[in-house]
DNA sequence: AAACAAATCAACCGCAAGAGC
DNA sequence: TGCTCTTGCGGTTGATTTGTT
């Protein structure tokens, strides 16, 4: 960071579905540093950035050496669904990458102090240093984190769905999961370990037994679903978000990222007109965009930085 | 209440396919 | 064409939870 420069604020990072936006930071020059009203810059940086300077300023992914293994905390919950949300449902390599970055970088000029406030939020607690394999944050992102997910038990539809598909199509569990939404291939392949396959293994004996030569699949499909309805009406509903077991907090913070969803959505042009800028209670400022491996051929810090000055700090670009 | 067994499920591993160079 | 890297899939393991004696 330049080193006239002192982060004095960091008024909220937060996220927006479907894509994320880092909102307000402020940035203030020392020498003005008591004067926010006309230093405080607002910056509403893009995930592009990253990718851009990673391609073209060279910047550095420290390697943080052994990766973690085992069960997931949840800040790293936490820090994962940032990173997911920021940079998109691929790229799990990079994405286990940046979300352990360390930098460090010599700035001159606007755009690059924007880029490193950008890397000085990705540093801030609480989301430092996830350090996971891309397998393991796909597998935690698409078995357990992804929004879309079900929780609780397979309804008796699931499971007869479940029966009738492994019939069909065999121990091709992401096939059938794709039959299933909300239900991931690992919960459909554990759930068959242990309710179906011992029922199909039951019936097949009964059916072996009482007629060798035509074994009877449906009404393996009743038994399982009465037994489930049995199940099912035993569940006390609240207990469903318990099964989520201490992750409480992911559902908050997936909340959260809803609640926000429904905020008014200043579009820069907007925001600078109402002169946002200036006020430090005015807390965002969003700007539309895809996911950063799908977008935008023009990012933001290929402005000039007399424009991108003027833009954000007329008054400090005149003087 | 304690001990044991069974069930559950998150997470790992190895392999294969596809994409990019 | 072959190599490397990334991603996705299916099998498996092992820790934890739940049920039973």
């Amino acid at each position: 960071m330049s080193e006239n420069t002192v982060v004095e604020h960091i008024s909220r990072v937060t996220l927006h579905q479907p894509n994320p936006t880092i909102k307000t930071f402020l940035l203030i020059p020392k020498d003005q540093a008591g004067d926010k009203k006309r230093s405080v810059l607002c910056f509403n940086l893009q995930a592009q950035l990253i990718k851009t300077a990673c391609a073209e300023r060279k910047l550095m992914v420290a390697d943080k050496g052994e990766t973690r293994k085992g069960p997931w905390t949840e800040q790293e919950d936490l820090q994962l669904v940032w990173f997911v949300r920021l940079f998109g449902e691929r790229r799990w390599d990079f994405l286990a990458k940046v979300s352990g970055l360390s930098v460090g970088i010599f700035l001159s000029d606007l755009t690059i102090l924007a880029l490193f406030s950008f890397v000085f939020v990705l540093s801030c607690a609480p989301y430092i240093g996830l350090n996971r394999t891309g397998k393991s944050c796909r597998l935690r992102w698409v078995n357990y984190l992804h929004p879309g997910l079900k929780r609780g038990r397979m309804t008796p539809q699931e499971e007869q769905l479940v029966l009738e598909l492994h019939a069909k199509w065999g121990n091709r569990w992401s096939r059938i999961a794709r039959k299933l939404p909300g239900r991931t291939d690992n919960e459909i392949k554990n759930y068959w370990r242990t309710h179906m396959r011992k029922k199909a293994q039951e019936q097949k004996k009964g059916a072996a037994s009482a007629s060798p030569s035509s074994p009877s699949f449906s009404s393996t499909v009743t038994t399982t679903s009465k037994n489930n309805e049995v199940q099912s009406s035993e569940i006390d509903p609240t207990e469903n978000k318990e099964a989520v077991n201490g992750y409480n907090s992911v559902d908050q913070f997936w909340n959260e990222i809803t609640a926000s969803e429904a905020a008014t959505q200043l579009g820069f042009d907007e925001y600078k007109e109402i002169g946002c800028y200036t006020n430090l209670s005015c807390s965002s400022i969003t700007m539309p965009y895809s996911p950063v491996w799908d977008y935008n051929p023009e990012p933001l810090w290929r402005m000039d930085d007399e424009e991108f000055s003027e833009m954000i700090v007329p008054d400090l670009a005149h003087s």
